[in-house]
DNA sequence: ATTATAGGTAAGTTATATTGACATATTATA
DNA sequence: TATAATATGTCAATATAACTTACCTATAAT
């Protein structure tokens, strides 16, 4: 039988609370940048992705972010108005679009992460290699559920 | 010379990514029964937080939600409305309101409570308990900057 | 008496998302 | 080859949650 004091309520009300403050102080660190580029949270996702994932479909995209593909359609309209994202056709399924950040678009990708990885760097290089590697592990559970 | 893996950019990217569809994930289990009840992320967030802080003062709930009070009234007139919450003045002093939920709202609460939980109860579960505690660890760091 | 704090409200606006319906091009398949 | 499925785009309307600016009352602290 299990009686870890973990997984009792008031501390899994605890950790969903810390969650929420993590996500949302990690995705607000940025915004100086943003407001300089008339950009929000949304775009700054897209360009994460568009980072770390160079030459995503649209499909892909959409499968990511779990929104639709309206929503997803504002936003890229927006940062093509600011160029800095620029398509290709699949070359053999010509239905599919890929998608990349141009030099513009990774310059802007690189100052707005430049703020938002220094909380992050900050909590890792304040913890031990063990530390990281579970906080990771976990996470990935949660995410997996 | 730190040369940790994690430290590289292409982990924090990949840890960024993770920590945004963690709060996703964790916050869009229990979206039945918000909709059951008309309700939504925002109402979600503060009777979850009327759940850990009963009494929790209205300067309070505002400095955890980091919202605007016009923000959060809307979402309180609400949960007025479904007759979940009550206020009750500071005893010393009468300027202070203290917010809680009555019985109905507690229970409204544990149905939200019972789904959300799940993802995190599963993934803490499957892990040992050092994996948690340094889970919470990492996480407490993030938040703190 | 003045200032600060706790809270409320009104009007207008912005950001991000939704649903539903429909359209086009291309590829896969019966 | 005809048909179905896939990938993407778009229009219109609506919803959710937030914002800014401004002003208000009541109470407490100095």
């Amino acid at each position: 039988m299990k009686e870890l004091l973990y997984l009792k309520d008031d501390q899994l009300k605890d950790l969903i609370e810390k969650i929420f403050i993590g996500y949302r102080e990690t995705f607000s660190d940025s915004k100086k940048i943003l407001d300089k580029y008339s950009i929000g949270l949304a775009h700054q996702k897209v360009i994460h992705l568009l980072s770390m994932y160079e030459g995503i479909s649209i499909s892909k995209l959409l499968a990511k972010l779990k929104v639709t593909k309206q929503s997803l359609n504002r936003v890229l309209k927006d940062l093509i108005k600011l160029e800095i994202i620029v398509f290709k056709k699949d070359e053999i399924d010509t239905r599919i679009k890929h998608v990349y950040l141009n030099e513009k678009g990774k310059k802007i990708f690189e100052e707005i992460f430049l703020l938002q990885k220094k909380r992050i760097y900050k909590a890792l290089l304040d913890s031990s290699s063990e530390e990281v590697i579970n906080f990771d592990k976990v996470l990935k559970k949660i995410i997996n559920g």
